[in-house]
DNA sequence: AGGTTTCATGCAACCGGTTACATGAAACCG
DNA sequence: CGGTTTCATGTAACCGGTTGCATGAAACCT
């Protein structure tokens, strides 16, 4: 009765529905579990290692309301999954069938997690966000990072800088390598050489992008331009660039990647490649539902992302 | 067998277990729950209006890993709940009953939310963050707000600063209150007098900290020292101390509450008021389990704050 | 040894839905 | 009008655990 309104006519559902709400009866999501072997809840892994402090994801907050509002609208729950404390690599899976679970999403930072295998070779539909994932029900949501880097490069080259800089995301990390390539195709696309010694290795955070822009400064010939992977890496080099007595945007224009909250404040305003964090939420929703009820994978999906021109690059 | 492992021998015991694991057998369970109306979940409400963009909690992300990893510890999982779309008052208390939930947690943004009503009015355990809700199985978990306060202000005063202005949260929320009892309690203690030109209102974020402090350094005798309330509006008081010429601390030193990432980051470096914010999460997860293991109602947890000195109070 | 208590084990009902199937009434056919 | 098809409604089995009770064997008593 309650799957199949149309059974019934109308004036009986009527009735049935009036009832219902004036006896207070509430449906009872154990049992339509058990009995169809579907729990409408969708489990979030995120933060795997939970000795670690948690990846600190910039706007992890953004990427959860829009997931969380996007399966809510279809009627779906979120689970947040905790390692298990037998620390077996099969113990998401293990949970993900003692619940029932729908689906799975997951968070990580960029580098494959042995515990997420046995889920994605599983017949579980999984969509996890920045990485592509090797399994039969899987797909993912990531950001435009080759389209996002080029335009990053093409803005400086517009504003008219030559000696362009690149500060990497950590080797291994997907974003991190992406971003790496659209430098490179941009730079080649504009016609400009490209210097080795102009790419240096981050971290991601804020100290790995202090060191590499120190690094920079003390070539022969110093960039006059930098692009860093990440906002937090281009804040720290942001400080180099300061303590070196030297003035942003006049002797280095940056530009950084994410568009964190932190981006706006920071004198005299960076200028970055904003990702479209709830889209990322709501991707992802979008692609584990899919998969539930269509029972087909999508296609990975891209998402676009956008030039914020703040005062870092004049 | 498996709830209360000693009824049987432990031979037996052993070969009911190595063989449950050999055939890889998994407990369902939405069949424990559904048999015994207790699924070992907790909701988590968080964002109760989804259509704003979400309550910024500064470090929400370490509350919840702290909330997570100490529920798991106990065997418990933790399912966020979306606000249903029909927006009747009871809705959270109905998906709590559709669920078996066996308590729940709350994070608003500091002022009590009439949807979260019905919920602490039932039988359901409830924990909130950082306000009293009233209610049968209710009891919360806040930092300590006054002595915090106190302490801010004490140490203004030890580096001799005798015009101490603060700048108070929104009227309304309970820890804008409690900082600001803090702020006129210490003054007390230490024999200075309270100056009502010298608490100026803001709203917690950086636009009001900043709005706020331009009104204090209009004041003809404008204050040597300034405790705000939080530390986004202390960086917002920072950048108009900035703007007016002045320097930070040599003319106006500065305290914030909370240690949020960016106090550590922007120069000279906040000092502040740290809250436990992983301590939120775990006493929120015990709390909620003693509820729901003892059926006793625990008193209210009050965490202690630390001071961070950096440079803004040299 | 006969009768009673103690304890382990097996069995069946139950939790609250879903679903496949049986039943019976209404609508249709020649 | 008898026989078949169509459709609505009622019934019972099932999902996979938990739990209380009945059963029967072992240990105890006089």
């Amino acid at each position: 009765m309650f799957n199949n309104p149309e059974v019934v006519n109308a004036q009986t559902r009527e009735l049935i529905l009036s009832t219902a709400a004036r006896i207070g009866y509430l449906p009872n999501e154990s049992a339509r579990t058990l009995a169809t072997k579907r729990s409408h809840m969708v489990g979030l892994i995120w933060d795997t290692d939970h000795r670690r402090p948690g990846w600190r994801h910039p706007f992890f907050q953004e990427i959860l309301i829009g997931l969380k509002t996007a399966l809510s609208e279809r009627g779906y729950h979120l689970l947040m999954l905790a390692t298990s404390e037998d620390g077996t690599p099969d113990s998401f899976l293990r949970a993900v069938r003692r619940h029932n679970l729908d689906g799975v999403v997951f968070i990580d930072n960029g580098r494959a997690d042995p515990s997420l295998q046995p889920l994605a070779e599983s017949e579980v539909p999984c969509v996890s966000l920045d990485r592509p994932v090797r399994g039969p029900w899987t797909t993912y949501v990531t950001s435009d990072n080759v389209g996002g880097a080029r335009e990053a490069v093409r803005h400086l080259h517009a504003i008219g800088r030559r000696a362009i800089a690149t500060i990497t995301g950590p080797a291994g990390t997907r974003p991190g390598a992406e971003r790496l390539r659209g430098y490179l195709d941009e730079l080649a696309a504009l016609g400009l050489a490209h210097r080795p010694e102009l790419v240096v290795e981050g971290d991601f955070y804020l100290s790995g992008g202090h060191t590499a822009m120190r690094a920079l400064l003390e070539l022969e010939e110093r960039p006059d331009a930098v692009f860093a992977a990440g906002d937090e890496m281009a804040i720290g080099a942001l400080r180099a660039v300061t303590e070196a007595g030297l003035k942003v945007p006049e002797d280095i224009a940056l530009v950084g990647f994410d568009d964190i909250e932190l981006a706006a404040l920071v004198p005299p305003g960076l200028t970055t490649v904003a990702q479209d964090k709830a889209g990322f939420g709501t991707a992802a929703a979008a692609a584990v539902i899919t998969m539930i009820n269509e029972g087909a994978t999508p296609a990975p999906r891209i998402l676009p992302t956008s030039l914020v021109v703040r005062g870092s690059t004049g």
